[in-house]
RNA sequence: GGGGCCAUAGGGUAGCUUGGUGAUCCUUCGGGCUUUGGGAGCCCGAGACCCCGGUUCAAAUCCGGGUGGCCCCA
């Protein structure tokens, strides 16, 4: 059994907003556009999300450093495609106090600009590589599309970008496997399902050879990019001048990736697993993972409060998340509807007869269950957290599956996309006609299909009808 | 990229056409008494016309500009 999704189905936008605000994820009201406040509670599940990250980013040598956001323009402006797919979008600062700057600084958009210009210090030998170094942090975009919390920003307050040098063309795509199965795991671990593409060339990121990226899909049928791993080649290296001397005694440019996820992981994580209640968190990136209830009764208050407090303690000592709500003046059940709206995954209630018997009554936030176990066996809610996860992966999994058509025809796949699905189909792999694709279903071709693809052997186009090479992914986007 | 709607207490609304003491129900917050196994009841109290300019004796209301929000189409 689960808690209805109504509202989260037919009317996704609007049960969105509505939940980051009333679980106290983001205030939307500061007076900027796209600009919004983290709340302490949305604070905390931010900060878990960017430990898992750090977390599996540490234990593949990625190192941690944090550059300036202002960039000169005249590092900025250096690399053509880059500058070109960006300065529409940069916020520039042009004066300090009253005087013009006679070099003009942007406000980060992405780091390449940043970072590489020190590279080039870094780097004298194939000795000093791979290089690999990750910071999170703000980047700023003048979005003039509808901005969106968490999902649309003009500042993106976790960005969490990686870059990384290398000796040879094969050690920067052994590094693009890498990346992918890092953010693999980080979206296994956060029971978020995806594709994996490899964007078309004209969507490429500026300045890029390749770039690959992560997609899921929301409940509304669009699909929100959540991960892009891009392979640079000795593109950035070249402008940067970033060499370094090789075995053989020669100077040669730098391979380069970088890679990065942004705040829409947590929209993501919000969006995905929530239902008509409100937030349903995993466990492992909640900031509260057990709230104890106490349910009072007359002559036994102090007994029962400490006997919710013996417990917190014994689950701290597990290694669980756990806090009591004591607060006198209101009710269990107006309790009970304010940790399910902030997605706390586990409840405990210790009532009368639970403090007579020595149990605890146990309530799963993913299916309501409630059930009653001895207060000794503690332990029995780790497993529960297992269960939780799996059954909120498999959940997403579901939807994520039943979003996606497999069509041959592309008529078929207008409807399709009208009818808010993500079209899977066979492609010529010619420019040309993936554009005259995009305009006929009015969606965008996402890219190629580097995981769980069909085989393209036989098959036809799903436009042009010549010899199919590819099969790709469309989709209505965010 | 194009078009439309909107801004009044923490949130949701009425008032605006026809300028004249800012109200309402539901809610939020503070205090008090009774309560506590799924959103408690009663009493008392707090809190607002987005910003800048214009018209006017007088502006939440009319006019201009700005900022912010939402929706639809491409």
């Amino acid at each position: 059994m689960h808690a209805k999704r109504e509202k989260w189905a037919n009317n996704f936008s609007e049960w969105f907003n509505e939940v980051i605000e009333t679980a106290g994820i983001l205030d939307v009201r500061y007076p900027v556009k796209g600009l919004y406040v983290w709340l302490p509670y949305g604070f905390k599940i931010r900060r878990l999300v960017t430990e898992l990250i750090r977390e599996i980013l540490y234990r593949y040598d990625h190192e941690e450093v944090l550059f300036p956001i202002l960039i000169p323009e005249t590092e900025f402006a250096k690399e053509a495609q880059h500058i070109k797919g960006f300065e529409d979008q940069v916020y520039w600062v042009t004066h300090g106090g009253l005087d013009e700057l006679n070099v003009k600084l942007v406000l980060r958009p992405t780091s390449e600009t940043a970072f590489y210009p020190m590279f080039a210090l870094w780097i004298r030998s194939h000795a000093d590589m791979p290089l690999k170094i990750f910071q999170i942090g703000s980047v700023f975009r003048y979005e003039t599309k509808h901005t969106r919390p968490l999902i649309r920003l003009r500042e993106i307050t976790t960005f969490k970008e990686a870059h990384t040098a290398h000796a040879s063309y094969e050690d920067a795509e052994r590094q693009v496997k890498e990346a992918i199965a890092i953010y693999k795991e980080f979206f296994d671990r956060l029971a978020i399902p995806y594709s994996i593409c490899r964007r078309p060339d004209w969507d490429k990121f500026p300045g890029a050879e390749y770039t690959v990226a992560f997609d899921t899909i929301f409940p509304d049928g669009r699909t929100l990019q959540i991960a892009t791993v891009h392979n640079l080649a000795q593109n950035f290296s070249k402008t940067f001048e970033i060499t370094f001397e090789n075995i053989k005694g020669e100077q040669e440019y730098a391979y380069q990736t970088c890679y990065g996820i942004s705040d829409r992981v947590i929209a993501s994580l919000i969006a995905l697993h929530g239902d008509d209640r409100g937030l349903i968190l995993v466990p492992e990136v909640s900031p509260i993972q057990v709230v104890i209830v106490p349910i009072w009764y007359k002559d036994k208050k102090e007994e029962i409060t400490e006997r919710c407090f013996e417990i917190k303690e014994k689950l701290e000592k597990i290694g669980i998340r756990a806090h009591v709500d004591d607060r006198e003046k209101i009710r269990p059940g107006a309790k009970f509807y304010e940790w399910e709206l902030k997605g706390i995954p586990v409840r405990i209630e210790i009532g009368p007869k639970d403090f007579e018997e020595n149990t605890i009554t146990v309530c799963r936030r993913d299916t309501l269950e409630k059930i009653r176990i001895n207060a000794d066996e503690l332990e029995k809610i780790k497993d529960i957290f297992a269960e939780i996860y799996k059954n909120l992966k498999n959940r997403a999994h579901e939807e994520f599956n039943k979003r996606i058509s497999f069509v041959d025809d592309i008529e078929e796949a207008k409807k399709c996309i009208k009818e808010k699905k993500v079209v899977r189909a066979f492609w010529c792999g010619e420019e040309e006609c993936g554009k005259e694709i995009e305009d006929k279903v009015e969606a965008s071709l996402l890219g190629i299909l580097l995981e769980g693809s069909r085989s393209a052997e036989g098959m036809k186009c799903v436009n042009c009808k010549k010899e199919a090479k590819y099969e790709i992914q469309i989709a209505r986007t965010y």
